[in-house]
DNA sequence: GTCTATAGACTGATAGAC
DNA sequence: GTCTATCAGTCTATAGAC
């Protein structure tokens, strides 16, 4: 019974119109999206996205809880794994960060815009408490490395905010970046690619600077 | 006569529309914001603005227009100056980028999102040839850097692109990471200010790495 | 579960008074 | 130039047939 219920879940119209609801308030934003838009693009009568969700507004809601939690489950684990030094950590971050970004371009853009928009709502409506990371190993390893005195000589908070840039914003400015460049769908994966490897290096340089 | 109209022009009704367009459109975006929103925030009726501005969407055609154009006048002198170096080019270039991004803050966010969802309209419409650059100094200086064997031995693009992302990127991400850091606007400002100095040192490094 | 038809609310735009 | 009143079009949501 239960094992049925889950199946046809995953797999039939709600999750068909669920699909076709992300990849048109992704693209579109919530505002410009129409729900006849969503059902044309699930291929289902428009009525039925009141029948499965209730509102717009509601869809919409699960779409954005469902779209910034793939943010945190790929982090958590690498966080809390004692077995890695500092920069091994920063090296797998940023390269399941930045394989999780080529799989979904167009989503910080997405959280960005929204999270504008209408600051509060949806950082409380989602964020709640996903997030906890005060006992994490890294935390102990962090103020190890602070307290060696090899430390950045700058605001640590700098440093953060330049690997988080690095990492997202070719993505958010990615078709601009392409327009501008005349560069391919292709030639810009490869670039991310590339940069799997060097943004560890710069982020261990900034680390260093005095 | 001439003079007059031009005064009339630069501070009244007219005016006052646009500004407040520019105000609701940049943080709402285009699909979002009524054209009542715009008439209360401007203190005018509803009416007003087709009459000065025929539509809700040339109105906004207008706002983008003038909202890209900030980004593009203080950057053309320097880049032709025979007189800095390619160092200190970088350096006033950051500096003046930043201070043009703390007055306008909500800019990028906005040009990005509404490229994203329309990419060849806007850029078409608003970009056409207000750039040309082909014969400014700064290509030569870089050329001749590249020639001495002195240049990164990564795709200098990604340093563009890093240079870009440093700047921009926290402007767009600025409600997100206030709210996660507990940040007041004070401090973000601050921590802006001391990025114009450390932004072209760490652009430095970067070219330097082989 | 899915569709058709339509209600009910809102939005951009205009006509016409002042 | 500015305002009031209103129309025509569009959108979300629902009632009811199948």
């Amino acid at each position: 019974m239960k094992k049925k219920s889950v199946i046809e879940k995953n797999s039939s119209t709600e999750e068909k119109i669920k699909e076709a609801a992300r990849k048109v308030f992704t693209q579109k934003g919530y505002a410009a999206t129409r729900t006849r838009d969503i059902a044309e693009e699930a291929g289902y009568n428009l009525a039925l996205i009141n029948y499965y969700f209730r509102s717009k507004e509601k869809l919409f809601d699960i779409i954005c809880l469902e779209n910034i939690q793939l943010f945190i489950p790929s982090v958590l684990g690498i966080l809390n794994d004692p077995a890695t030094t500092l920069q091994e950590k920063i090296e797998i971050l940023v390269s399941n960060y930045i394989d999780m970004l080529m799989k979904n371009p167009e989503l910080p853009l997405f959280i960005l815009s929204e999270i504008h928009k209408d600051p509060m709502t949806l950082i409380n409506k989602v964020w709640s408490n996903n997030i906890r990371h005060e006992n994490a190993y890294i935390i102990k390893q962090w103020q190890e490395f602070m307290a060696s005195g090899k430390g950045p000589s700058v605001n640590p908070v700098h440093i953060f905010i330049n690997a988080l840039s690095m990492m997202i914003f070719p993505f958010v400015a990615g078709p601009l970046l392409r327009n501008r460049t005349g560069m391919g769908k292709e030639a810009f994966n490869k670039l991310m690619e590339e940069r799997k490897k060097l943004i560890p290096v710069w982020i261990g340089t900034m680390l260093n600077i005095r």
